[in-house]
RNA sequence: GCGGGCGUGAUGGAAUGGUAGACAUACGGGACUUAAAAUCCCGGGGCUGUAAGCCGUGUGGGUUCAAGUCCCACCGCCCGCACCA
């Protein structure tokens, strides 16, 4: 077709589009039942950063292109968003810039939600919230206050890192070689009383329920399990030597392992463990290596690498079966405070660890556990212990058994002893799972709800005093906790006596906001955290699409969340999510000038390919160093403008490249290339449109249909029902793959009708066409949209619904059988459907290559799959 | 160390145990054009001049009429957790 048609423009049609679904309300989500099952499409909602980058883009162009499809296969679907607005940074910016943390928080959301919008994204607006909202935070200050009662909080005592400059707690994240990441002061282990929510309380259950959510991928599930940590072993009691000036008379140990028991050569405590503080306010020894360990401190890296080592305490305790024995009790620096007891016995040859430590102070190593077919005479123990299989020996009445028989017959003897007038050996199960400590020194989160009262100790404030507002009269001239020397803001009089007390000046992690936002949509402004009638219809959330990095913490948080919830009165279920996706990264060449500096891929031009292709830069032409493909990261500059790409090459672009390239869960490769050929595509879809409008609508008589006419009705249907399952599966870059077969038959098509003109086939085409603009519509709505309107179609595409399939179309009445002759392949043959074995049988040895292969030899055998393939064997 | 995943053309990737390389990108050739862009058509895993044929999904074995796909062993890469007793 040689006449010129303009080109579709994406900068006109997209914001006409966005404003005409706003208009609309095409994607305001119903509470009311009217008969349509409901949807909850969910994407991770984003910091307010101030900007989106790519990795949203991709995000939300998955979430939107399920939401209207779901929409589309009828479903009543909710697609919320919003802001999760909390955090660090808004105080960092307001000490750097002194911009208030509300006013910059809420000028990045104005600019990111314009930025969203500009996406043709397919959100219920109306339900749009921040967690820096009063009207927020009220509901979650309600929800711990609920939580407080129904004992799911607690008030304790924890070890916290604590930076002395910034005189405030970090996250072992924010502790980098024992120094605060920010102040670079030393971090100090302190001992402050803390708000938790009793997570560890759910431990079992949080577990458990991971069987039951087969939505979800399984190395998702995978991080949970290893993070809830559950291990079965026997809490057990070593009788304390009494020559010790302690006073205690016994150390309890955790092990999962009391089979080797007789293997026992030591025992080692935490430095932390109470005993050993004690021990060291007496031993200047095991003081010094305790303060050693400490200045070694939060430093992960150092911890891997550290060598086993300890200080002999001086105490000795009773062997627990081998009453005439004692075993030496060190301080050693592997042992955990945090886990089981604090406390260990050691048996060095079927625990590496302990072996370490063992062959370093001289301990003895005593093999109880035999390998499978192994004469103990040749069994030693070298540099490695033994962790495998085998049979128990060296162990008086436990020779002979299997490890796990062992087991439960050391649980049986030991809990019928006693130690100290205790059971000696108890049967517990242990798990990693920590409760989650919620407070923060810091200004911009949500304040906890009580107060303290110098009579009345910890008073809840009353629900009809709630909101507890943070006051917006806040410095950051000084560390530590505007909140805490606000002049007037913590000084409240009790709500039970009146009498002057102190407000909590902590608030709480932000990764409680993000724990139930998703409850929140369902009903943003009411007057109570949920309703729990309408959340209950629309939870749990069908689909959440977002970041591995959240798999253990956020999710984890979340389902906690919704069990308390449950318990309160709040939600009527215990998963908060059903479907569970984590999508891939977006990542890009990085650019380094001669200087070493990192480049912007914007600033930059590339030439040639393969060895040839370099690049250097756009303003200068110096030359530049071309470096690996990392994650879009502003640190290394490798980063692309949403705005930018929109604003060049519209919305539907960027969100079809982000589908087409790779599969959802894989990382996606930004490049030039990638998003010109989406260009490329939209342009092609544009011009095919046209070439359909011109050709007009041709009619419905189907008398003169022809084979080839036949067999693109054919491609039409089969790509709606292929690109339904392949949007089903999240398999996005196949459905676009089907799409540009669909665009690539019914162009050729035109082009052919345009030679050869035919009603029929002018009508069959044109119904192609409107097909493929409805499976167009999930990823390039705005596109879909225009195309649609210019088909003459009435109402939206937005509205059309999924288009129907007619199955008698799917299959075909002859199909190509492969042949094979052992197994390779040697030709193909054109057969009716369901053809009878014998006749199959006849023409695939009629075949000239199958009859060459043959040789005049009759075949051994014939293997026939019906329709499929025909394997001759000789 | 433990756990999870991945390895297919020049590149991203496709393939319910049944014709490996769909689709796209890059590339080469051609058409159109004064020319370029855009567009359209053709080509393409390797070896062998062509054809017939042989080889080919990280490596080596195995199961099967048939293996990218299942099993075993190994190599490499990525991610997560990590002194958890």
């Amino acid at each position: 077709m040689t006449k010129t048609i303009e080109r579709y423009n994406p900068r006109v049609e997209e914001p006409r589009w966005q404003k005409a679904w706003d208009d609309n309300e095409s994607f305001v989500a119903s509470d009311k039942d009217d008969g349509r099952d409901t949807y909850y499409m969910l994407e991770m909602f984003p910091y307010p950063s101030g900007r989106i980058h790519m990795g949203h883009v991709r995000n939300y162009s998955m979430g939107d292109v399920l939401a209207r499809y779901k929409r589309a296969r009828g479903f009543n679907v909710l697609h919320p968003m919003g802001w999760d607005a909390f955090g660090l940074p808004a105080e960092n910016a307001a000490k750097q810039t002194g911009s208030h943390p509300k006013t910059w928080t809420y000028a990045n959301i104005a600019a990111m939600r314009a930025q969203l919008k500009s996406m043709g994204l397919s959100y219920d607006w109306t339900r749009e919230f921040a967690t820096c909202d009063p009207e927020y935070y009220h509901r979650q200050q309600e929800l711990f206050l609920d939580f407080l009662a129904a004992g799911l909080v607690t008030r304790k005592s924890a070890k916290v890192n604590w930076d002395p400059v910034d005189e405030t707690v970090l996250a072992n994240e924010q502790v980098i070689d024992g120094r605060g990441w920010r102040s670079g002061a030393v971090v100090e282990q302190r001992e402050l009383t803390q708000w938790f929510f009793r997570i560890s309380d759910f431990s079992e259950e949080l577990l458990a329920a991971l069987d039951t959510l087969d939505g979800w991928p399984e190395k998702v599930r995978t991080m949970q399990r290893n993070w809830i940590g559950k291990s079965e072993g026997l809490r057990l009691l070593f009788e304390l030597m009494p020559s010790n000036e302690t006073g205690r008379t016994s150390v309890e140990v955790f092990t999962t392992r009391p089979d080797t028991i007789f293997g026992a050569s030591f025992i080692a405590l935490s430095p932390d463990h109470p005993l050993a503080e004690e021990i060291g306010r007496r031993d200047p020894a095991v003081q010094g290596f305790i303060d050693a360990f400490h200045r070694q401190g939060t430093a992960t890296e150092t911890l891997e690498k550290a060598e086993k080592e300890g200080v002999f305490t001086g105490l000795m305790v009773r062997h627990p079966t081998r009453p005439s024995e004692t075993l030496p009790v060190y301080v050693a620096n592997f042992v955990l405070m945090d886990y089981g007891t604090g406390a260990i016995f050691g048996c060095p040859a079927h625990d590496q660890r302990d072996l370490d430590f063992a062959r370093k102070y001289g301990l003895r190593v005593i093999p109880v556990v035999l390998p499978p077919d192994t004469d103990p005479a040749d069994f030693t123990v070298g540099a490695d212990a033994y962790v495998g299989p085998g049979t128990i020996y060296h162990s008086e009445f436990l020779d002979g058994l299997t490890i796990e028989a062992a087991k439960r017959e050391i649980a049986r003897y030991f809990g019928a002893r006693q130690v100290d007038g205790a059971v000696q050996g108890t049967v517990e199960t242990n798990y990693r799972l920590r409760d989650w400590g919620i407070s923060r020194q810091r200004y911009w989160g949500c304040p906890i709800p009580v107060i303290h009262c110098p009579t009345h100790g910890v008073v809840p404030v009353p629900k009809a005093d709630l909101p507890v507002r943070l006051p917006d009269d806040v410095t950051f001239d000084k560390p530590g906790n505007p909140l805490d020397r606000h002049p007037t803001w913590k000084h409240v009089p009790c709500p039970i006596c009146g009498e002057p007390s102190r407000r909590e000046t902590d608030t709480m992690d932000t990764f409680v906001d993000s724990s139930w936002y998703f409850a929140r949509y369902t009903s943003p402004h009411a007057s109570e955290p949920t309703i729990p009638a309408i959340a209950n219809t629309w939870l749990p959330v069908d689909h959440y699409i977002g970041g591995v990095e959240h798999a253990i913490l956020h999710l984890l948080y979340s389902r906690f969340f919704t069990r308390a919830m449950h318990r309160t009165g709040h939600l009527g279920m215990d998963e908060p999510f059903k479907g569970m996706f984590t999508q891939g990264m977006v990542v890009h060449e990085t650019y380094r000038d001669t200087a070493g500096d990192w480049v912007l891929p914007a600033d930059i031009v590339l030439e040639g390919m393969g060895e040839a292709r370099h690049a250097t830069l756009a303003s200068t032409g110096a030359p530049i160093e071309i470096g690996a493909i990392e994650k879009m990261s502003k640190s290394k500059r490798n980063v692309v403008d949403p705005d930018e790409i929109v604003r060049t090459y519209g919305a539907d672009c960027a969100r079809w490249f982000m589908l087409s390239d790779s599969p959802p869960e894989r990382d996606v490769q930004w490049t030039e290339a990638g998003i010109e050929g989406a260009s490329r595509f939209q342009q092609r879809v544009w011009r095919l449109l046209h070439d359909t409008l011109e050709l007009g609508p041709g009619s419905e008589d189907a008398s003169s249909a022809t084979a080839e006419i036949e067999s693109i009705r054919k491609l039409a249907h089969r790509t709606v029902q292929g690109v339904a399952d392949s949007i089903e599966g999240l398999r996005f870059n196949s459905a676009v793959a089907q799409i540009y077969e669909l665009t690539n038959g019914l162009s050729r098509f035109a082009a052919a009708l345009e030679a050869t003109p035919d009603a029929f086939g002018t009508a069959v085409l044109r119904d192609g066409v409107e097909r493929l603009l409805q499976l167009i519509a999930p990823m390039m709505p705005h596109l879909a949209e225009t195309c649609w309107q210019l088909l003459g179609k009435s109402g939206m595409v937005a509205d059309a619904g999924w288009p129907s399939v007619d199955t008698a179309l799917l299959v075909d009445d002859t199909v190509v059988m492969a042949v094979q002759v052992n197994g390779k392949r040697r030709g193909e043959m054109t057969v009716p459907k369901g053809a009878p074995v014998p006749e199959v049988e006849k023409q695939a040895l009629s075949l000239e290559a199958v009859a060459r292969m043959l040789d005049g030899a009759p075949p051994r055998k014939i293997i026939i799959v019906p329709d499929r393939i025909v394997n001759v064997v000789v």
